[in-house]
DNA sequence: TATTGTTATACTCTATAACTATA
DNA sequence: TATAGTTATAGAGTATAACAATA
């Protein structure tokens, strides 16, 4: 098999992620898109932290995630602190309702892969996982063009 | 690892690998956007297609493909010919115009995948889209809603 | 009446750039 | 002057629904 049409069938199979990623999107609250979702997942894995870094996690630019993370204030779902250190930075954190309609959407998207993926071996699942990170990893720093997101560390 | 916690790493990076893509469309001519991209791909793998075969092919609606495609033909890079069989139906094929830059496309995303996954073997990238394609698989029929594409046979 | 395809409309996502306020 | 974050704007993707033409 050439290079050229090895691409190919991976950027196909691409493809073929979004289509089941759209399946997922289909399945959450209708009042929590999937933008908001990937704000609630994140804060609760990292715990709280300020803006940049959670851009950062979510491979998002600031502005975007700004976007999202101000969705979930208005629902009650994150709370914004200020910092005491630097009154620039908000310190955002995952309110109890926050945390409710994270086990919702969790239970429904576990629920839609369980029932989906139920002929895969745990393995198999982790072998996917494992290599779409890897993938990503192949294309770090490569996530929002420019505009250096600098101090704010990260490494997953 | 619980059931939960491992559809939370796969969902995570199903998100990364959304970066990824966004990555490879940055990477993209600026007058081929995504769509009429995967147009071109699926057309030249297919060879000259109706619209709802394609549609079927591509994973999308019909009425979001249509849309891809009349870009495309507005660019000359497809051609619609009437069917003359069923004067409803279009057959869309490659123009020289659409093969060149088919192939001005697959070289830009070829390279900058080869570059980037210069460190893979051939053997754990095929994996890579093996398992991504059986995902896919795992939830067919999950693409659009509804709307049953019908008639248009169809099973990659 | 059913089917192929188009188009208008609406929503969401992402990125760029301009802007506010702190440091 | 540089940084944290917000917001306005623009461009692209997708889906729903209404519609035209043909079977």
């Amino acid at each position: 098999m050439s290079d050229r049409s090895r691409y190919e069938d991976l950027q196909r199979q691409l493809r073929a992620v979004g289509a089941v990623k759209r399946a997922i999107v289909r399945n959450l609250p209708h009042d929590c898109p999937v933008g908001p979702t990937a704000v609630l997942s994140t804060l609760h894995r990292q715990g709280p932290t300020h803006l940049s870094l959670l851009a950062d996690k979510m491979w998002l630019d600031i502005s975007v995630t700004s976007r999202h993370v101000s969705h979930a204030v208005e629902q009650g779902w994150v709370e914004r602190t200020q910092d005491p250190a630097d009154r620039r930075s908000w310190t955002l954190s995952l309110t109890p309702a926050g945390r409710r309609m994270l086990d919702e959407i969790s239970e429904r998207t576990t629920g839609l892969l369980a029932e989906r993926m139920s002929d895969w071996d745990d393995d198999e699942i982790d072998r996917l996982t494992a290599l779409m990170a890897r993938l990503h990893g192949s294309f770090a720093d490569c996530t929002p063009p420019d505009r250096e997101t600098a101090g704010t560390s990260a490494q997953a």
